[in-house]
DNA sequence: GAATTTATTTAGGTAACCCTAAATTGGATT
DNA sequence: AATCCAATTTAGGGTTACCTAAATAAATTC
């Protein structure tokens, strides 16, 4: 295996945003994640390179950033970490949400797997983790009943009166980023309000907002019920 | 005055080892420093110079290093941190001195204030300090009131016309040398001139030049009434 | 007080991360 | 097919923070 001891705060940053947004939106692109950081394009290039060079991401030129195996997992392991960080100072301490996950962010590189266990124990013996088995466990079980719950459907498949949560954008390109930037990310609300006979367009409701969709849009949204 | 901004980890860890060489032996050498730190003589005598340059830290040519006022204040206020976390994650997470002083470290430099109180106020709560007896819960009370004195928020969660001063960036990286760049420094006064309607972005006046604000980087920016 | 050892500084590198500006490239539009 | 635009890469810089080696100053020892 890759035996990549340590990484920096940074890189591991990266690897950590990396796997939200293939979550979030099914591909990690540099632009995502310089939006994401808040770091010039240039810079995404030159971490994704470093980071290419110790097999934990794979790129082909002009292409999405995926995360091998290892990235994978080293990626999950921060994410844990930091849920349950974020975990441990809302429930335990109290902090606010906003707080809890600044710090979580700010901590999670840096935790021993002492602490860290530590935490899981408290959160357990207070009843804020439900399960025995360890937190990646609870984590993955969580993802997988995510996954099963709801069936996924295209967004034009619904009808009216829907109320769904975005599962996942199928599209590429332009057309993605245009809904990405309508605010169609996973999680999103939506609410069907109307449909026009054909199907096309689609009015529905978003964050608040109203909405056109034409069909061919609506297609490449995947929802499921809430 | 307080000219002292941001401080990267490696200058906090400097003023902390500076400030315990002192209490333990009287006095701070570069080799001192150098062996504590388990860095070359060389590289101290370079962060010392940015720390000079910072008047954080004074420095008479092949002399020991003095910490000025500030610098001394800067490092209480990390070394308090330390203790509290220390004690924490000793007494209720129950983790060996050793791990808990190396996570302290850590983390000193990225817990929040929140969540620092909160944890002193956990330690109170279960008897493992006094307010008597430790000089920490002093420290952690001054701190508090200083809190209480003026409250603290966010930039963005300000009306317009008021007038502000700048305590902390709670951004990383990128965001925050951006804004340092602005002269958004601690202390600085900050005036509100205008918002729009969904508060981004946000209009201010900072030392006499105007600038908009995103609101995601006005969120970063923690102040208080002046 | 001269020689030797130790401390400090200077000089010259390196690597990680970040930037802006200028090429490329690929997908969309026409 | 030609054009345009957005995304990606390359080129060229900057700062922090570390290093080794060499020069210089201070302290110690003989």
């Amino acid at each position: 295996m890759g035996e990549t001891f340590v990484l920096s705060e940074s890189m591991e940053d990266y690897l950590e945003t990396i796997l939200n947004l293939i979550k979030q939106n099914g591909s990690a692109r540099v632009t995502d994640i310089a939006r994401t950081m808040e770091v010039a394009a240039s810079s995404v290039n030159e971490s994704i390179n470093r980071l290419s060079a110790r097999g934990l991401v794979e790129q082909e030129k002009y292409g999405p950033i995926k995360l091998t195996a290892a990235g994978r997992e080293w990626a999950e392991r921060i994410d844990c970490t930091h849920q349950i960080i974020y975990l441990f100072l809302e429930k335990i301490l109290g902090i606010d949400p906003e707080t809890a996950d600044r710090d979580a962010c700010a901590i999670e590189h840096d935790l021993s797997q002492k602490s860290f266990k530590a935490m899981v124990d408290f959160l357990l013996a207070n009843g804020h983790l439900t399960e025995q088995s360890c937190a990646l466990a609870i984590l993955a079980k969580k993802e997988e009943a995510d996954g099963m719950a709801a069936k996924e459907v295209m967004l034009n498949d619904l009808a009216v009166g829907s109320t769904v949560e975005v599962v996942k954008l199928t599209s590429k390109g332009a057309l993605k980023r245009k809904l990405m930037d309508m605010g169609l990310n996973r999680g999103a609300k939506i609410e069907v309000k109307g449909k026009a006979p054909m199907g096309d367009p689609i009015e529905v409701k978003v964050r608040g907002y109203s909405l056109s969709l034409r069909k061919k849009e609506a297609e490449e949204i995947m929802v499921r019920e809430v």
